[in-house]
DNA sequence: CGAGTTTGACCGGCGC
DNA sequence: GCGCCGGTCAAACTCG
């Protein structure tokens, strides 16, 4: 019996695999979504491999991963341990294919957006984003995660509840005092070419 | 029947 | 050296 157990013999690197350059190695973005469900339609399909408990958050950690075989993306999900309705998403490598789903009429295009926005930032030097210091989860206080939640800019906190995807969207990065303008969340350098956002956000959406 | 979700167990790295 | 934690896999289960 516990040979099958054995049998198992996971695959090396996989897990937990942060040697440096074996990991680290796709782009890595975060957000943080105002949004009452953890899931967000974005588009693409994601199934889901495992969910952990973490310890800055009461909330479990989700991890999905796309369904696509050739794409190797992947997608973090938790909530903020002190804001419930705040989502923080973190995605992992770029899609190498288009949305997969759009007939779904369910879709809320809002969170299209969210990837969307993710991808065409996907080249804003991802490491910028996670530009946090080398704290591992050691000294990782409740204020640690306000940090966190502090890096919402205020424009979050002020959502109405209908629009505010487009303004609650934000890259975080990540418990890390590197506060980013909401300005910052359309650079300016990006080229904008409405690729994905244009195919599914409508252009008056973007109004960042 | 297939795809996706759920849950438990295990590994690997890091901190102490 | 040990313990803790995050991350991933694999089998089982559920729903469409």
């Amino acid at each position: 019996m516990l040979a099958s157990e054995q049998s198992r013999s996971m695959k090396p690197a996989a897990a937990a695999g942060k040697k440096g350059q074996k990991r680290a190695r796709q782009q890595r973005f975060a957000f943080v979504t105002k949004s009452e469900v953890d899931h967000l339609e974005d588009g693409y399909r994601w199934r889901k491999y495992g969910q952990k408990a973490v310890k800055n958050s009461p909330f479990p950690r989700s991890y999905y991963r796309c369904t696509n075989s050739k794409c190797t993306v992947k997608k973090r999900v938790e909530r903020s341990s002190e804001d419930p309705s705040v989502v923080i998403t973190t995605y992992e490598g770029q899609h190498c294919h288009h949305q997969t789903s759009f007939q779904r009429g369910g879709m809320h295009f809002h969170g299209a957006a969210t990837v969307a926005l993710a991808e065409q930032m996907s080249f804003v030097s991802t490491q910028q984003l996670y530009n946090l210091p080398p704290l591992r989860r050691q000294q990782m206080n409740p204020a640690s995660s306000e940090s966190a939640v502090s890096s919402v800019p205020p424009s979050l906190q002020q959502l109405n509840g209908g629009d505010e995807l487009r303004r609650s969207t934000s890259y975080s990065p990540t418990a890390s005092a590197v506060q980013t303008p909401s300005s910052s969340l359309v650079p300016p350098d990006v080229s904008f070419d409405m690729g994905l956002l244009g195919d599914i956000v409508p252009p008056g959406v973007r109004n960042g």
